[in-house]
DNA sequence: CACGACACCTGCCGGC
DNA sequence: TGCCGGCAGGTGTCGT
């Protein structure tokens, strides 16, 4: 679900009201989620730390708790990570919550589906333990236009789309955008990356940061279960050009939109002025 | 290496 | 009303 723009909404939402307070309590749920360490270290290592900072890398949360250790939680497809009043009634698949000092306030890791997960540990030692994969450039960086992107896209005989999803690629990319950027680039996203012409390379990798950027200003893009730092709803559902609207017009040239599956996923183009 | 199929889960929606 | 299939913003593995 939640992809780069919808990320970034909610730890820009906990930055300011997490960092600088203490982790009172750990209330792990649901053992399951945390898939390193053990559960008993989880809430050993995490008991009484003081949260230094919350950032982002592709779809991934990083709150830091000095010393180099991070709690990291990718919020799969249903994910939500969201501050609440302690003592807040539960809702249904709440598996974490960690009582904040201070406030009055918890923050609650929810997630139905549980394609999610947490780790907790040193950047190395997770990536050593097989808990986080290398990912490529950042589309909101500022050299995102002279990354590897252009490079890989051009030399992969993957369809384009494929790529733009693939992490170590672009990182954070995910299905609505993927298509949202293909719409606006105006290349067909079922095409084999190859065969792209640089104008049309570089048009993709523009637009990467374009739809990103505009859904970042919306709050990201809620179909049903999205929800950003609060538990509000995001804005960008209403300003998507071709995700969610196969068969409808397209606002370009008037064609009619085309639903098709490309790498197992629903992809949505216009054949009319995607090429 | 690359790609499809499938697995992991729950919820929702539409059709019968 | 109820059951069933299909589908969903993600990713990891396995077999071809």
């Amino acid at each position: 679900m939640p992809e780069l723009p919808e990320v970034e909404t909610i730890v820009r939402d906990l930055r300011p009201n997490v960092v600088g307070r203490r982790v009172e309590q750990v209330d792990l749920i649901r053992e399951s989620v945390v898939r390193f360490p053990d559960p008993a270290s989880f809430r050993s290592r995490l008991r009484a730390r003081r949260i230094a900072s919350v950032r982002r890398r592709g779809k991934f949360i990083h709150i830091g708790l000095g010393g180099g250790e991070d709690l990291v939680v990718h919020l799969g497809m249903t994910g939500t990570l969201t501050l609440r009043p302690l003592g807040d009634p539960l809702l249904l698949h709440t598996h974490l919550r960690l009582e904040l000092d201070d406030g009055g306030q918890e923050l609650r890791y929810r997630d139905p589906r549980r394609f999610g997960r947490v780790v907790l540990g040193h950047v190395g030692e997770l990536r050593a333990a097989g808990a986080l994969p290398r990912l490529g450039p950042e589309p909101l960086a500022a050299g995102f236009g002279q990354s590897s992107v252009t490079q890989e896209l051009r030399s992969s005989r993957r369809a384009v789309k494929s790529v733009l999803l693939d992490q170590g690629v672009v990182a954070g990319c995910g299905n609505i955008y993927a298509d949202e950027a293909c719409f606006l680039a105006r290349v067909r996203p079922d095409r084999p990356a190859s065969g792209l012409s640089r104008e049309q390379a570089r048009r993709l990798v523009l637009a990467l940061p374009l739809v990103m950027r505009q859904a970042l200003r919306r709050r990201g893009t809620s179909f049903s279960d999205y929800r950003d730092g609060f538990g509000s709803r995001g804005g960008a559902l209403e300003a998507l050009l071709v995700y969610g609207r196969a068969s409808l017009p397209c606002v370009r040239c008037g064609s009619t939109l085309q639903q098709t599956r490309v790498g197992g996923r629903t992809t949505v183009y216009c054949v009319g002025c995607q090429h």
